[in-house]
RNA sequence: GUUCCCUUCGUCUAGUGGCCUAGGACACAUCCCUUUCACGGAUGCGACACGGGUUCAAAUCCCGUAGGGAACGCCA
């Protein structure tokens, strides 16, 4: 038998971390199995549908490098087969009609409330005779079972019990002939084969209510993983105010997918000591017995590290390509000279950086042109009597390498600053980068060339 | 409120009864490297939520307590 999971988002909103990262879980379950992962949008809920959302989801999975197989289903496009079912348990007597009205309801809700019961509905048109009400559109409910307790065996949680008393009989198909949540995802699983149900444990206790229209289908239940949620830095379930939650957010702020990948991993999961770990690694390691029942914190400095080392490793074309918008979203424009400069730069830029949003500070004076902004610090480096003296010393030198400048240096700093390097290297940098933090001055000075050097030493007054 | 789930350094985690005076990573501190800031290297700080059992032996098994999370819709 194939492994099928799938990933089933609702777009109420942009792609959300947590998504993100079951997402994985279930990419990696697959892809170790040499299975599938399909991808269905859970659109049912028409109110808050949105098309913009079902793109942030996609976006994200691309982005994380996450692919599905298949078309990408929607649930609401499948709302005829999910009614139909309904009807079909109807007909085996394994559902019936209800029409109790909203007001109703609320009663049996504040009476279960009051009881501390978690069952609400008193399940009264379940065996009645009575005449149905004129005019009322009912709903469709299904039969739970009554008394004796149910188990889910979950592959994450372990076994997990529950008594009956607790499971009413839920609305299955609304009064319009829609179909509620539980009936769909049950219907849609099915259908679509999904062997494995990787998922987040705000639906362990929904897994009892979908066991029974399984049971009552006659359908075989599948495997399910339920995954502890991720929580903010405080603790606090994930949400806006601790920062980012969208995984567009994530690349905006600068990181690489593979890096989010290996951090997402290992933020549930683990394989013994291992931190970082490649994704083909992470095929053949991962399993559902690692994963953890605890919830863990986001922690933005550990992701930071992750994303530095993947940064290191990473190829330095595809990191000019990556770190060029970011440098443009300054308000800098980057031409041809500015990528063969960040290029030539890339082996100390990326070892500097932790982000690109880093890099593209620490190397956007590569594709700047004078004359620069000096920010507060650098302006107070400007030292004219030794700039003076760079630009005479330059100008005389036959070989532009970073010994030779070092060595220009050294001897200014001997005539004009005691011996003092960083009397010398300082401004240097300020004239050249218009900051007092960059990389090695005298490999900067030298990919910007000997003519760019000594322009922008001349335009400081 | 009721039901279900969870609980090892600040954070992510290793640990499946003796290998644990609890290991790694991040963060933090100190030092080294150094033209700046980073990187890198070294050292250090730092945890089994609490209380009872079981056992020759418990972070590991059992029972309570406390704390945290989730679910209780004609939302998904």
């Amino acid at each position: 038998m194939t492994v099928v999971t799938r990933i089933p988002p609702s777009p109420t909103g942009l792609m959300h971390i947590g998504t993100a990262r079951t997402a994985l879980y279930n990419w990696l379950f697959a892809q170790h199995y040499k299975g599938q992962m399909q991808f269905r949008i859970e659109d049912t809920d028409r109110a808050r549908y949105a098309p913009e959302f079902v793109e942030s989801i996609k976006d994200g999975l691309t982005w994380l490098g996450l692919t599905w197989d298949g078309p990408i289903l929607s649930q609401f496009e499948r709302r005829d087969r999910h009614a139909e079912v309904a009807h079909e348990m109807l007909k085996a007597g394994k559902a019936y009609y209800c029409y109790c009205s909203p007001e109703e309801l609320e009663t049996m809700r504040e009476k279960a409330k009051a009881e501390g019961s978690l069952a609400m509905y008193d399940r009264r048109w379940r065996d009645s005779t009575a005449t149905p009400p004129a005019g009322v559109k009912p709903v469709i409910r299904i039969k739970a079972p009554i008394g004796g307790a149910s188990v889910v065996n979950d592959r994450v949680q372990g076994e997990v019990t529950v008594n009956n008393e607790q499971l009413d009989d839920f609305i299955i198909l609304r009064s319009d002939g829609t179909p509620t949540y539980m009936l769909a995802v049950v219907v849609d699983d099915h259908d679509m084969g999904v062997t494995h149900v990787i998922r987040g444990d705000d639906h362990l206790n929904n897994t009892f209510r979908q066991n029974i229209i399984y049971e009552a289908m006659d359908w075989n239940i599948p495997v399910y993983a339920h995954l502890p949620l991720i929580l903010g830095p405080d603790g606090a379930k994930l949400s806006k105010r601790h920062g980012a939650t969208a995984v567009a957010e994530y690349a905006n702020m600068g990181y690489l997918p593979e890096a989010m990948r290996n951090y997402l991993l290992r933020l549930g999961w683990s394989h013994g000591d291992d931190e970082i770990i490649s994704t083909e690694q992470a095929i053949e390691w991962f399993d559902l017995d690692h994963v953890h029942r605890s919830p863990a914190r986001f922690d933005f400095a550990k992701l930071e590290n992750v994303n530095a080392h993947y940064m290191k490793e990473a190829d330095n074309r595809r990191l000019v390509d990556l770190v060029v918008p970011f440098i443009e979203k300054k308000g800098i424009k980057v031409d041809h000279l500015g990528r063969q400069r960040l290029l030539a730069g890339m082996d100390e830029l990326k070892n500097r950086a932790k982000t690109l949003l880093q890099m593209a500070d620490e190397g956007a004076f590569y594709c700047k042109s004078v004359p620069l902004d000096f920010d507060e610090k650098a302006k107070a480096n400007l030292d004219p009597a030794v700039l003076k003296a760079l630009a005479e010393k330059f100008n005389q030198l036959e070989s532009f390498t970073p010994e030779s400048i070092e060595l220009t240096c050294k001897e200014i700093a001997n005539d004009l600053q005691g011996g003092k390097l960083g009397k010398v290297a300082m401004p240097l940098r300020a004239a050249l980068t218009g900051t007092t933090v960059s990389p090695s001055v005298f490999h900067a000075a030298v990919i910007l060339g000997k003519d760019e050097v000594l322009r922008r030493l001349s335009c400081i007054s």
